[in-house]
DNA sequence: AAACACGCAACAGAAATTGATACATGACGT
DNA sequence: ACGTCATGTATCAATTTCTGTTGCGTGTTT
């Protein structure tokens, strides 16, 4: 697969639990429709499970299954579940030497900080049972 | 610098500018007062000047400087520039077997996409002249 | 002619991500 | 009770991407 792919992934994911809910899936079962590892299935879902998104069981009849309705889950949910900042840098604020260059980075963080906001809300506006192919 | 700052130097950079049109800046100046090296400059550099968003010049009084004025230089003109597709991935379509699971795989691309349209749409109701410190 | 700065190619190093193997933990069925 | 199955986690290799750096050619100015 391709680097990043842990939203598509996930909304992938969350697309095929959303057509058939109440059904328990394995990761290995999910990682052969998504084209990849068990492991890396579990990895992604577990940060969601994390957030409430899922909900997992061991054992012999265990596996992954939806904790809300499609309708409930939207792609912000997902986004800040996964903990992805595509705009906005992680970055901490060392404070430069050039008071006049630190003013101006200091602005350009929150320009791009905003943009996130903004990324955030407009993926509010979405749910996983838009995404569902139904 | 910290992974993909392109973005983020291309806007520190324009804002410097922005600061003191009609003044010619080199490269090293620039890469100085940013914290990283004239080659990566010129690299991020060349790429707006593709666009149309600055020139230069060789020789002994050369360097950069804006090729309109920073109220006419929007971020999404920028962020287009760079070629930067944060949230949409790059990737070409390849048909998966299952012809659900392609249809799924659609369905989702498709959402990512209009995330990123939505993305330029934000960035572009920004001008540089609102980075710039004055 | 010399100094200067862009433009480009090539390469090393760092960082992030995916893919894979191994193993412990816990739950279910017989 | 015991074997099976699936999650959860740690660890490592391979790949990719990006930055930082050096070198050199081209073109302009002094």
């Amino acid at each position: 697969m391709k680097p990043n792919s842990r939203l598509s992934l996930a909304l992938h994911t969350l697309g095929h639990m959303a057509g058939d809910p109440e059904k328990v899936q394995t990761s290995a079962y999910i990682a052969e429709h998504a084209g990849t590892n068990p492991v890396v299935v579990r990895r992604v879902l577990g940060r969601l499970k994390k957030a409430g998104l899922l909900d997992s069981e061991k054992g012999h009849s265990g596996g992954w299954w939806l904790a809300k309705t499609p309708d409930q889950i939207s792609l912000a949910d997902v986004y800040l579940a996964l903990d992805e900042r595509m705009v906005a840098s992680e970055g901490k604020a060392e404070p430069l030497a050039c008071s006049v260059e630190d003013a101006l980075h200091k602005r350009v963080s929150g320009v791009l900080e905003e943009v996130e906001r903004s990324l955030v809300e407009k993926l509010a506006k979405t749910s996983i049972s838009d995404v569902c192919a139904v």
